[in-house]
DNA sequence: TCTGGGGTCCTAGGACCC
DNA sequence: TCTGGGGTCCTAGGACCC
């Protein structure tokens, strides 16, 4: 049977153990492999390969705990140029099918096909083969071992929720008549919004499975949870998803930060202030790269328990200046002095506008700006941190030490502003 | 050896304004 | 005399996603 006008088919696409993926793509040796994707040794395996799950190696799995589970599997770092390169790829052959794309994270994306199969006698079916199609140009031109399972539903919600049921390079399809066979299979956390918190929210009122929210009265769930409440009863119907966005518009980016876990948790507030100076010099550089400016800054530092402590304040100018972000969210930290134990410091800078349309309030300085553009070449062409301003207050010690800090390199060099 | 780093959205209270 | 109501902005924290 035809579509009906007001139905949809969408896809939804998601790599399998995508990190690890694109490594074993790149490298033949890791090829069926236990290997695990990490940040660092004393942190959690990112991305398991098939192979490492298949011993029961799951994401978010300590490091420590995968080697006890299988001795010999290999590690490796991410590499974020890698999979940004591989996640090119693969969109550039889904842009081949419809401009309705939405890039839902790296390693996912939404597509619209109902343009395509509108006039398909059985528009499911010719889905389902346009789908093999997709995954037979991902073998040929991205890779045999980027495999995707493949979700085809009538809304983003549906084809999700469907390419989870198959993996890894999985085809999964839910025509509109078959939704109602996805209660027998799915559980409440299954549906993306409802995580462990949500879900004992839902067990204390009596709802243990997806039939009980979906049966449970929708007022009482308002009742309860406010406009939340309203989402949830939706998502027990299997109908939309509040976090669901247009297809095809780029969402503009809100926010952008960096983050650092210490090796070992420290109770060195410099060696905090100079991880943080880092931190604030590479968010304005990526926000420069962006021409983009903010002014939110947020600070962020946890301890050893994984408490957090989080702080943000709005400026009443517009910056991407490493310097200017790392002095505001070293006021803040310096006035947090509850926290004394820090494993994790991050800074994110927010309210972001386009820096163009702040010129005036972003770089009022037309100086600075020649001296932050002559920076960022140096920069750019000899590596990150070979030249580095050094601001005139009490911190000039920490930035100056912070030269050398992790892989920075140990160049000292005298830059007069304004000379170039 | 004991859990990453990038984000988004929502809430709720207080300040402030008219 | 015994405390309006609506709106906006700001901020910290929670929950969730990949």
């Amino acid at each position: 049977m035809p579509l009906q006008p007001d139905q949809q088919i969408i896809f939804h696409i998601d790599m399998n153990s995508y990190f690890a993926s694109c490594e074993q793509q790149a490298n033949p040796f890791l090829r069926g492999k236990p290997i695990g994707v990490c940040e660092h040794l004393g942190g959690i395996i990112i991305a398991p390969s098939i192979e490492a799950k298949k011993f029961g190696i799951k994401t978010g799995c300590p490091v420590w705990e995968a080697k006890k589970i299988y001795p010999k599997i290999i590690l490796l770092y991410t590499d974020p140029e890698k999979y940004r390169n591989t996640t090119a790829r693969f969109l550039k052959i889904f842009y081949s099918y419809t401009e309705e794309i939405e890039k839902y994270s790296i390693d996912e994306a939404f597509l619209n096909m109902t343009a395509n199969l509108r006039h398909e006698k059985d528009p499911w079916a010719a889905a389902g083969n346009i789908a093999l199609e997709i995954k037979a140009s991902m073998k040929k031109y991205v890779g045999d071992w980027i495999r995707c399972s493949v979700g085809i539903g009538p809304s983003k919600l549906i084809a999700k929720i469907a390419s989870e049921l198959q993996k890894p390079d999985g085809l999964t399809i839910v025509p509109p008549d078959k939704i109602e066979t996805l209660y027998d299979r799915l559980q409440l956390t299954d549906i993306p919004g409802i995580a462990k918190r949500t879900e004992r929210n839902l067990n204390a009122l009596g709802i243990k499975t997806l039939r009980d929210l979906r049966d449970y009265p929708q007022s009482k769930l308002v009742a309860h949870f406010g406009i939340m409440g309203y989402h949830l009863s939706q998502m027990g119907r299997l109908r939309g998803s509040w976090r669901e966005t247009e297809f095809g518009e780029e969402a503009p980016i809100k926010s952008m930060g960096h983050a650092y876990t210490l090796p070992k948790t420290t109770s060195d507030r410099k060696l905090a202030l100079q991880v943080l100076y880092k931190l604030s010099e590479m968010v304005g550089k990526r926000l420069r790269e962006a021409e983009l400016a903010g002014n939110i800054i947020h600070f962020i530092t946890s301890d050893k328990e994984h408490d957090y402590i989080g702080q943000r304040r709005k400026l009443n100018y517009f910056t991407a200046d490493g310097r200017e972000i790392f002095m505001e969210a070293a006021k803040i930290f310096e006035n947090r002095t509850e926290a004394r134990n820090f494993r994790l410091i991050g800074v994110t800078v927010g309210g972001l506008a386009e820096a163009s349309d702040q010129q005036a309030l972003f770089e009022p300085d037309r100086r600075k700006k020649r001296l932050t553009t002559a920076l960022d070449k140096i920069n750019d062409k000899y590596g990150d941190f070979t030249v580095a301003r050094i601001p005139a207050w009490q911190a000039r010690e920490v930035i100056r030490d912070s030269i050398g800090f992790g892989r920075m390199k140990e160049f000292k060099v005298r830059f007069k502003a304004g000379k170039n």
